[in-house]
DNA sequence: TTTTTGATAGAATACGTATTCTGAGCGAGA
DNA sequence: TCTCGCTCAGAATACGTATTCTATCAAAAA
């Protein structure tokens, strides 16, 4: 353990502890020739700064926390999770922050986290993903005053500042993409009612089919959850309707497979038979067969806004604006190809 | 900022701060009656302690680091790392620490890192993942006595602990599945020529064909990379031979997605036609069709040895022994189905 | 020459905790 | 009665840095 603090630097440099920090902060009120000394013997030496004495004195650690409330499994399988994290080590890492990721899985560990992470002041500020609008710790973030920002949506107050995808844009980007290939009848796919994302999506998809003077049909539009299955049985009901769908918007990936697994099942060619679209552009989405076509969330531009919000707050710099929008961008592939 | 001091405690319980130190501590040598009035005002008004003043005190953080060389976009894509490191996160949590992730993208930022994380001591230990036999940073810390553990598999010295997956077990895992189905000619489809885990598991596929008795025909491995396009071009290089292989060992799901559409692009069907089996059971393995077969990692299990090694060091225990070898299992699916 | 100003650097202190040192009080043994 | 030993709690200190406070010296102003 070789590591040398300020005070042997000094004893070595013959000048005081004060003297070294001085240096080492760039102090202008230092002379010239000390510093040199100084420089000297930190070149020969070596030093590195103890990060934990200069948080406490400091009260900054220059360390993000990062809380996602999911299971380890599902943060495991989500690509979404893995390719946030990874943005945000880097443009954390870009402005010298370091990152600390902890995972809420219950809702009695989230208190727990929420304290080890923050009133130990072991992160400077926090970044929250997917927050529940029934979230209590908000409330007290906000009156703590404590810096933090949100990835996703929190509607109570607009005290909070936030990162989300568009996703109402979403929705129309996908539906309008369908309209633009001649389809007439286009189906919805959803996930759970109530959840922001999935009602989002389902507004776009209505703007789109109005704002192009289409019908809406009820029978078109299905609810559920985020799995495989729901989207392979719902593409089914619809494949039975009297007059079934010539497209399809999944509000998820998976959900798209899943259709997409039932119009095969049945022979129904994608995409002559059933276009078939979904959201996120996960990674598999390339490699089925035919290539999902889907609306791209804009990943790393979400953490690089979310970081550099985050930063300003706790460097006291006032960020610009309170709530930011990340538009999606449509990636075009087979399953909705001619 | 409410946050309450030991020394404002200790003003409010009328006892130095010295025995609300000893209170939190459960040091016994303190009176019953103080340390009900002591507990009574924690009670009442709040107490965490500060991490940043305990770390200085104590010389521990209470934090691991985990160094991944790899660039955010690959980390983003590999769903590898999201689980190792969503598995790393849940047991460290378990054990009481929390997860500092930081990324190596260039190897000038490597030796950054490894300062500004392990010099400047801001975590008790480290957790690197697939160092290289030229790693730099093996000698130093090992020359330090700083407690690390290693994921992937290091030559140079038997002195590091490390924690590594059963690669020729996982390679013999897959050939011998497909002798069982009655497979002679099983052909094998390598990644980068020197990789540890490509050389291994070439390794277990040979063991696998020896022991059944089977000839080694050379022409039917091929070394690259880790691509689907890589898989796609020596599936059809394969096909092409005047007597093909019934079989494919590939040494990545990726790989075996893309002999998987060579063989479909042929008419060739998986799997009576040539059955394909890959490695580490990505998740879209089950979205594919047909579903592959693979061989899945136990990333959890690789976590949680790595974490429990290093908390071990950490805290001075001595850790049963240097190396663990993790075995892999078999998934089977459709693409090597009767 | 005396006072003032400015530049510079060392001494001292604070951050909050854990631990060692010291001393007070008390019962037991001589 | 006196000392020894023991229990317990407060005082003091250390961890390593950043900063404020103070002292020194020289040069400039009076």
């Amino acid at each position: 353990m070789p590591e040398l603090t300020q005070e042997q630097i000094a004893k070595l440099s013959r000048v005081s502890q004060a003297t070294v920090s001085r240096v080492l902060r760039g102090d202008p009120r230092v002379n010239e020739e000390l510093r040199q000394r100084v420089l000297a013997v930190i070149k020969k030496h070596g030093y590195v700064p103890d990060a934990r004495a200069q948080s406490l004195r400091s009260q900054r650690t220059g360390t993000l926390g990062l809380v996602v409330h999911r299971s380890p499994k599902q943060l495991a399988r989500d690509p979404f999770f893995s390719a946030l994290i990874a943005a945000i080590i880097e443009f954390a890492g870009e402005e010298g922050y370091h990152l600390c990721v902890d995972a809420a899985r219950a809702l009695q560990s989230r208190r727990a986290i929420y304290e080890d992470l923050l009133r130990t002041r072991r992160v400077d500020g926090l970044i929250l993903v997917e927050p529940q609008t029934q979230d209590e710790r908000m409330p007290r973030l906000l009156e703590e005053g404590f810096p933090f920002v949100l990835i996703g949506r929190y509607e109570p107050t607009d005290a909070v500042y936030s990162v989300d995808n568009d996703n109402v844009g979403a929705g129309r980007l996908a539906t309008e993409h369908l309209i633009r290939q001649g389809h007439r009848r286009i189906a919805y796919i959803g996930g759970p009612r109530g959840l922001f994302v999935c009602e989002d999506r389902y507004q776009g998809y209505r703007k789109a089919l109005e704002e192009a003077g289409l019908d809406y049909a009820p029978e078109l539009v299905g609810w559920g959850d985020f799995s495989e299955a729901h989207g392979y049985r719902w593409a089914n009901r619809l494949l039975d309707l009297p007059q079934p769908p010539t497209a399809v918007v999944a509000v998820d990936d998976l959900v798209a497979i899943g259709a997409l697994r039932a119009a095969k099942e049945r022979g129904v060619a994608v995409p002559q038979g059933m276009a078939i679209i979904g959201f996120n552009d996960t990674p598999f989405c390339q490699y089925v067969d035919p290539p999902l076509s889907s609306v791209a969330v804009e990943i790393r531009t979400l953490a690089q806004i979310a970081t550099r919000v985050l930063i300003d707050l706790i460097e006291d710099r006032q960020p610009a604006q309170r709530r930011h929008i990340v538009p999606c961008r449509l990636v075009e592939r087979a399953s909705t190809g001619r």
